[in-house]
RNA sequence: GGGCUCUUAGCUCAGUUGGUUAGAGCGCCACGUUUACACCGUGGAUGUCGGGGGUUCGAAUCCCUCAGGGCCCA
């Protein structure tokens, strides 16, 4: 970035990552400076933290090159593009790769153990058994994530940046930094205080193996084996209603028998009652619309709880609570009171502290025994609710649980999102439906409180009565100037640490947030949000947010939610979203496929621009098959990075000295062929900015490298002679091709510069000063009205059918021609003659005559054989 | 079951408001070592635009329908 370098005699892309990486990062080429900014000279980025414990995959790589060219190709319009990254690095994923890293476990009623040493280091992130993991104590164990996400961090960092993201690196956070935790938990208290955070004690969907409460988001359906079980229960005149359950094990829990209002066949039960098997308990018939009279026998049983319908039902129709499955997912050592008579409290007695898969068993015995199990269970295959993460069925707990409105209970504020969502330009646009489905799917508000150990803390404690009860309606909120705050070791204002636990004292909340919960804040967080307001004005609403199509229901849509509710606009006016990539059989590249590739290893073996390039070339929402045996569109790329070196060093090296006296630009321009490729030139610079102005990256760079490719085959092949000075004759020829040769060469290497930035930074340091990618982007320049953009497509095909002359004679394109006569319709050999004395160079013809013809067309074309060379 | 999306050359994909004979790259075949490039150059062959129906002077493009792939939601 000092004065021109020389240019090597063998170009070649390795060590340019490493030599302009260094080189960008000492000059500050990318760093955000607001001096003197106002809002609309900035383009801001809300990049996407990617999960810090997990790893990049090459899908990472794919969607963060769409958001660098446009980084790029706004810097270079002249914006001061704000482009932060972040880590998100507080959540479950952490937790249990510090699991398996470190081989610990998070027990909280364990003492802090200073200078704690873990089992081990490294390990190899399989999930390894909770009997083998050494139990720790919170404290020892969120210094454990700490460590382990700063260290994954570094290796993050490094990728990107061979990568080469354009991103200003003092311009980071994490999600569980003290800034990002003292936000998330700023906004929260806001929601309170707004009311639009609210704690109820709800049946919750709850993961066993995790002992969390998980929230719709992240719930996902599996097909999973089952049986239905036919299971008689009795009317008081001692008839039968028959009922089919995939969850026997719950019959405990039954609450009532529901069927559909138009039900003929059950019409008349609605109102009675019926008493259950085994159990012994009298539940009403009931009527619900919900009951499909096409499933099983037409009936169904409510339990508390066996799944969503359940927890609707009960709340719907004002039905007791009997649960029996507890947080660790096994059946409570009391019976539900209901449950009065000798041998159902035995019964019951049996299924005590049993999983839930024990239970069934038990259950399916029991009824078996008593003659109300009435055919043997029958085999099916249906969609069991988890928790995305999990590998166990989710249970439903009673539970108290933290909530934010999310308009899934009001009308109101889910109109305003659907509206908010209209106000974005999705990229591409019917992504839109993606987001307005699941605002529309919205079931209820969002849990945003988990039982977990590294997260964001919720902010509240409780006051305890005089009799050492918590009581939960009346929690206390810190100041928020104190933020962030841990209140499991902090103490509420007005009290001192030794009431912790006390009568008349406090408790803290032990749960921490929703990992979204603090992720919808990214605006926020990178904004400088009540910290930095000069910031946060000059950024928000943010001009981009890049994601993948998978996260739009809990990413874009938390935080759309969040931006409506603390600030009342929509958090940036685009969304562009990059689809996935697929393996050769399409199928989605994932850990648990087994088909991740990691780019490190790309990016070492084929070079950052070549991996780019194939990035650049698909559209955004288009999903991209990638293959790593078969990797073509890198080696293109690679093959485009090489040429665009090549080029320049062919260009650069024509007559050095008269190319330094001649004028920078196009003054020294006078050849019709050479101002025809400058014009064509210029309406490639038109499509491609107009392309990149509206996120098609993909069209932009199609565009220029067709052109570069027709450049270096006809023009500079036309051209060269005469640029070497060997051609002679006309007036100025030399210079002329000089001068738009390098004028081309400046354009071009603006124009790929957002794509291949290593490449066209090297050629552009061997005749500027200054990096290429703070250059202004390249405008259409000054053509004569003379310029036809027609002369250079008729002179290539000229070329071409001169070119097959040799080829099909089997001769060298070397090979001189004694005579040869271009025919054709009379403006185009016209105007085609322009370009005679380049023609007969790059053909070697001695005599040259032109004619009229229907199509242009060589004749009488005449070899000399080599034997005369 | 619902929503979205895709189906174009052997492969990966373009194809704008409907408009001549549907394109590119890779791969393939032939030729060529031309003073930037063998990580190269030149040229060539390659199609029932998933199937069917409709609108139109004209359909890869618009409408209907069917089939298949993918993603999301139930």
């Amino acid at each position: 970035m000092s004065s021109p370098a020389s240019i090597p005699d063998k170009p070649a892309l390795e060590g340019l990552e490493a030599k302009w990486g260094e080189t960008w990062e000492s000059a500050g080429v990318y760093r955000f400076d607001r001096t003197g900014r106002t809002r609309g000279d900035i383009y801001s980025i809300d990049t996407p933290p990617p999960t810090a414990s997990g790893s990049l995959h090459i899908g990472h790589v794919f969607s963060y090159t769409h958001t660098d060219v446009i980084a790029r190709f706004q810097r270079m319009l002249g914006k001061t593009v704000f482009y932060p990254m972040g880590w998100d690095d507080n959540g479950l994923p952490t937790e249990r790769r510090v699991q398996n890293y470190y081989g610990v476990r998070c027990d909280p009623t364990l003492p802090y153990e200073p200078g704690f040493v873990p089992p081990f280091e490294g390990g190899d992130n399989k999930s390894s058994k909770a009997a083998d993991q050494q139990p720790i104590s919170r404290r020892n164990f969120i210094e454990l994530c700490e460590r382990l996400t700063v260290e994954d961090e570094k290796q993050f960092e490094a990728v990107w940046r061979i990568l080469g993201l354009s991103v200003d690196w003092t311009q980071t956070y994490r999600t569980i930094g003290d800034d990002a935790r003292a936000a998330s938990q700023k906004a929260f208290l806001r929601n309170l205080a707004r009311g639009e955070a609210y704690q109820a004690d709800a049946p919750t969907l709850w993961d066993v193996t995790f002992r969390t409460a998980v929230a719709q988001a992240e719930l996902e359906d599996r097909v999973q084996p089952g049986f239905y079980h036919r299971i008689a229960f009795t009317r008081p005149d001692g008839g039968q209603i028959e009922i089919e359950t995939s969850r026997p094990e719950l019959l405990p829990s039954c609450v009532a028998l529901v069927a559909h209002p138009d039900d003929e066949r059950y019409k008349p039960l609605f109102g009675t009652t019926v008493t259950s098997p085994v159990f012994g308990v009298e539940v009403p018939v009931l009527a619900h619309h919900l009951a499909q009279a096409d499933k099983g026998t037409g009936i169904a049983m409510i339990c508390t709880f066996g799944d969503v319908t359940d927890v609707v039902w009960w709340r719907e129709l004002d039905l007791p609570n009997r649960a029996v499955i507890g947080f660790d997912g096994r059946f409570s050592g009391e019976a539900p009171a209901a449950i009065t008579s000798d041998f159902g409290r035995d019964a019951y007695a049996q299924l005590a502290g049993k999983t839930v898969f024990s239970a069934k068993q038990t259950v399916v015995e029991l009824l078996r025994s008593t003659g109300e199990l009435l055919e043997d269970p029958k085999p099916v295959q249906h969609p069991v609710k988890f928790f995305e993460k999990g590998d166990r069925p989710l249970e439903i707990v009673s539970t108290r649980q933290w909530y934010i409105t999310n308009g899934g209970r009001d009308p109101q504020l889910r109109e305003r999102l659907i509206e908010l969502g209209t106000e974005i330009d999705f990229l591409p646009d019917f992504m839109r439906v993606r987001y307005e489905n699941w605002v529309r799917g919205l079931a209820g508000d969002w849990l945003v409180s988990r039982q977990r150990f590294f997260g964001v803390p919720l902010p509240v404690w409780y006051r305890v009565d005089a009799d050492g009860n918590p009581l939960f309606e009346e929690f206390i909120v810190p100041d928020e100037s104190t933020l962030p705050i841990d209140p499991s070791s902090d103490v509420p204002p007005g009290y001192t640490e030794d009431q912790r636990g006390a009568a008349g004292g406090f408790i803290g909340e032990l749960d921490v947030m929703d990992t979204w919960a603090t992720s919808s804040l990214t605006p926020q967080l990178a904004g400088g949000w009540d910290r930095d307001d000069e910031l946060w004005n000059l950024v928000f609403p943010y001009d981009l947010r890049p994601q993948g199509q998978d996260i739009i229901r809990t990413w874009l849509f938390s935080t759309a939610l969040r931006s409506l509710l603390e600030e009342g606009v929509k958090p940036w006016s685009h969304a562009s979203i990059s689809g996935f990539i697929v393996d050769p059989d399409r199928k989605k590249m994932s850990k648990s496929k087994g088909n991740v590739v990691t780019p490190a290893a790309m990016l070492e073996q084929h070079g950052s621009d070549a991996v780019r390039y194939w990035a650049a070339s698909s559209r955004l929402g288009t999903d991209a098959a990638f293959d790593p045996q078969n990797p073509t569109q890198i080696r293109i790329g690679r093959r485009l990075a090489i040429k665009i070196l090549n080029a320049a060093k062919f260009i650069l090296g024509f007559d050095a000295e008269t190319a330094a006296a001649i004028p920078a630009g196009r003054a020294a321009v006078t050849h019709p062929l050479d101002w025809s490729m400058l014009t064509t030139l210029d309406a490639v610079v038109a499509t491609a900015t107009t392309a990149l102005t509206e996120y098609d990256h993909a069209r932009a760079l199609e565009t220029t490298e067709q052109f570069f490719w027709n450049f270096c085959d006809d023009y500079l092949e036309l051209v060269k002679e005469r640029a070497y000075g060997t051609a002679g004759g006309e007036d100025g020829g030399q210079a002329s091709a000089i001068a738009a040769l390098r004028d081309a060469l400046s354009t071009l290497l603006r124009l790929f510069a957002p794509f291949v930035p290593f490449a066209t930074e090297e050629a552009w340091s061997w005749f500027a000063d200054g990096s290429v990618h703070t250059v202004p982007w390249p405008v259409p320049g000054d053509v004569p009205e003379s310029a036809d953009a027609q002369l250079l497509t008729l002179a290539s095909e000229a070329l071409i059918t001169i070119r097959r002359a040799k080829t099909d004679a089997k001769a060298s394109q070397k090979t001189r021609v004694a005579q040869a006569t271009i025919v054709g319709p009379l403006a185009q050999v016209e105007l085609l003659q322009l370009a005679e004395a380049d023609l007969r160079a790059v053909g070697r013809i001695e005599e040259l005559g032109f004619g009229p013809g229907d199509a242009l067309a060589v004749t009488h074309i005449e070899l000399i054989p080599n034997e005369e060379l």
